[in-house]
DNA sequence: GTCAAATAATTCAACCACTGAACAAATAGT
DNA sequence: ACTATTTGTTCAGTGGTTGAATTATTTGAC
């Protein structure tokens, strides 16, 4: 988990001006629509042109950025060279264990999903040990794979449908069945998981919901940087991105939106609540009330069921879809009185359902939200698909390099 | 409002290594449980003791700090001379303007209430233009008496029961009867307002809410950097504070616990929602539930004429509370369980009647947060009283200064 | 009473990174 | 070909931190 600010509350020495000066012009490259020319990062960031200048240098020696053709340009002058991020520099490594599926994935510096492995297998027999052994498989040839296309894998993000500790630590995973799992511990034989990189960690453990938040938030149409993104799976859990920044709690455990009180006198829950969101909207209460009580569908083609009846009319499935998306926007209402957010993402199984869940959704927020008159809520399904958390997982090893360029310098120095 | 980070993600130049140095020392003094030397300060900032005396140098010229006696030390060696933030220096003030009170106050560097002005009055029939104009009367004494004590007054913030711009525009404020007031407009003729210090603005208007949680931030204990507190008025507001930090939400306007449906389809809410907490818990509902509906108390009195009842073990008023509590402790469980904190702060009006709430609260909590087996969620009283607001407003002034000295450094010069 | 040990704070040359201005490079238009 | 224009680099100047040496001020031992 990300404990580390944006800028490190030390003692500012003199490279820390330049390892400032780094990210900035870093993030203004990353950021630009098109290659900006060195002369474009100065005007924008404030900085003299020489500055720029030594800085890109770095830049470029460290692998982080290259040089493009420049973008032909009207008017008199010498030619700008665009300046991109480079597509053979470091790489992040993302993966996901999740009831039904194992997947892993290998983002570049601009984003790109450059590998791509999903390992369908239910999980919930398996034990901890052996699930993360098979994982460890993958992403040993997901490295190689990188290797082969020049990058550099430079850390790595496990996603985890669960409680994770700051350690590392699976403290409860309760659709997998895991309890008090060290996954550190557990992966500390796999060397495809281990090596080391200045500036990143090798291996950091989040909960899914956090990491596919992540995905969305640099997949999703970039200018929304506040917005809460849920996941709904068997349980449901919600990511909450503030001004592009993922928010963890104080351990970490922010998001449990599927145990947040929509009916306090209801049905009782497993957590030892009663009328908890999940017991209204969760996969299990929207598949009974659709009448699929024992399908027993794969969680994730559940959803993708749903809306194949919802499409065809199914009363029954309309009505569940209804209710769900009613108690889904009594905890949204909630959510966005308590901390003024103005986008909603449904993702996860909730993604396909979008159309049915939302209008639910957005009457209970124009009822209850008291500043929805001023400035509406959005309500909007997540773009990237199911694998989101193992995307996000990946990216956020890639922002953590983007934020902070001067520990791979370094390191490659 | 405080839009600025901690630091600006602009460019680095030369300053703003200065700049970042100031305000580390600066910091640590402040934090400090005794006053610090240059070596100490040296050790924990990391930065070595030439720095620190240059950096320290520019802060005693600018009067943010000051030197006292060494305490006196065990062992051999030259004695250190302690720093203390300065009591003669820049100095914040803070304005409240509620439904039955004006108040105001200054508070310097390190945090000491040094000036505390109220003014009993119903507000309500006042038009906005006149209760502002009284409001910088007392300014205007306040300002000169902490002239006389040897602080410079450099800016000032002021609390509103509403919801608040970024330009300073109160929207909405129902239970004062405002709407749309455009407070700076309108304070903009009063000299003891207006007067600029560069890095410091004027006059920032914020939710007395997020002040209030702001002013517990530093009086409280220190250490919870992490917290809900939730201040029962006539309405029910929330400031979350994360990490130190206030956190604002998209437009400033996070916080309105009051709205948050703790019954769904349950009482009807003038915000148009049903089931709303405000129609549990706020100050109405609790006196009318225990049989004080027609009493028409003065706002900030009720909270303790229900604490005499309920010390006196008034059925009505015990049964009021105990619901009143547990209407609270399902919001608040869902604030947990969304944002993983582990303190919640009765404020306001609860504050009196924390014996009473804190049981019904811990109880929902304890059944509804998933985590709170691991960690278990503390639930206190405010230590400070109905001046939190204010307090907090001057002190939001103070911490500015603190974060960021160059300004006010410059503005010396 | 004097001297050694210890700790605090300052001084100073060296160095790092940014600035501003001058200059070199490369193009379009006339 | 020549000028205008924009990009990118070079270089002396400067602000600010570093590290080591120096000065200042105390305690404790002989």
């Amino acid at each position: 988990m990300s404990r580390t600010a944006a800028v490190p509350v030390g003692a500012a020495r003199q490279g820390s001006l330049r390892e400032l000066n780094l990210a900035l012009v870093l993030g203004r490259i990353a950021d630009a629509d098109r290659p900006p020319s060195r002369a474009d990062l100065a005007a924008r960031t404030g900085l003299t042109r020489a500055t720029v200048s030594a800085v890109v240098e770095d830049l470029l020696l460290g692998r982080l950025v290259a040089e493009v053709e420049p973008a032909p340009r009207a008017g008199a002058g010498r030619p700008a060279r665009g300046l991109v991020l480079a597509g053979d520099g470091p790489a992040g490594l993302g993966l996901e264990v999740n009831v039904d599926y194992l997947a892993v994935c290998v983002v570049d510096l601009a984003g790109r999903v450059r590998h791509h492995t999903v390992e369908r297998a239910d999980l919930r027999p398996v034990p901890p040990a052996e699930a993360l052994g098979r994982l460890a498989a993958l992403a040993a040839a997901a490295r190689a794979d990188a290797a082969d296309q020049g990058l550099t894998p430079a850390g790595a993000a496990l996603a985890v449908p669960g409680l994770v500790d700051d350690a590392g630590l699976v403290r409860l995973a309760p659709n997998l069945g895991w309890r008090d799992v060290p996954v550190p511990a557990l992966l500390a034989r796999h060397p495809a998981l281990t090596e080391h990189v200045d500036g990143v960690p090798p291996l950091v453990v989040d909960n899914e919901a956090n990491l596919a938040a992540l995905g969305e938030l640099h997949a999703g149409p970039s200018g929304a940087a506040s917005f809460l993104h849920i996941s709904g799976e068997v349980g449901i859990g919600a990511g909450i991105v503030l001004d592009g920044r993922l928010f963890r709690g104080v351990r970490g455990w922010s998001g449990e939106i599927g145990h947040v009180p929509v009916r306090p006198d209801g049905r009782p829950c497993r957590c030892g609540g009663r009328g908890c969101l999940e017991r209204y909207a969760g996969q299990e209460a929207v598949l009974a009330a659709a009448g699929l009580a024992g399908a027993d569908l794969p969680a994730d083609t559940a959803a993708y069921r749903l809306a194949e009846l919802a499409r065809a009319g199914d009363a029954a499935t309309l009505a569940a879809l209804h209710d769900a998306g009613t108690a889904l926007g009594v905890a949204v209402a909630g959510v966005v009185n308590l901390l003024d957010l103005d986008t909603v993402v449904l993702g996860g199984g909730y993604a396909p359902l979008e159309p049915w869940l939302r209008p639910p959704v957005l009457a209970e927020i124009s009822h209850r939200v008291l500043t929805a008159a001023w400035s509406p809520v959005t309500v909007r399904p997540a773009t990237l698909g199911t694998q989101a958390a193992a995307v996000g997982a990946a990216g956020s090893v890639v922002r953590r390099i983007l934020a902070r360029p001067g520990g791979w310098l370094a390191h490659r120095s």
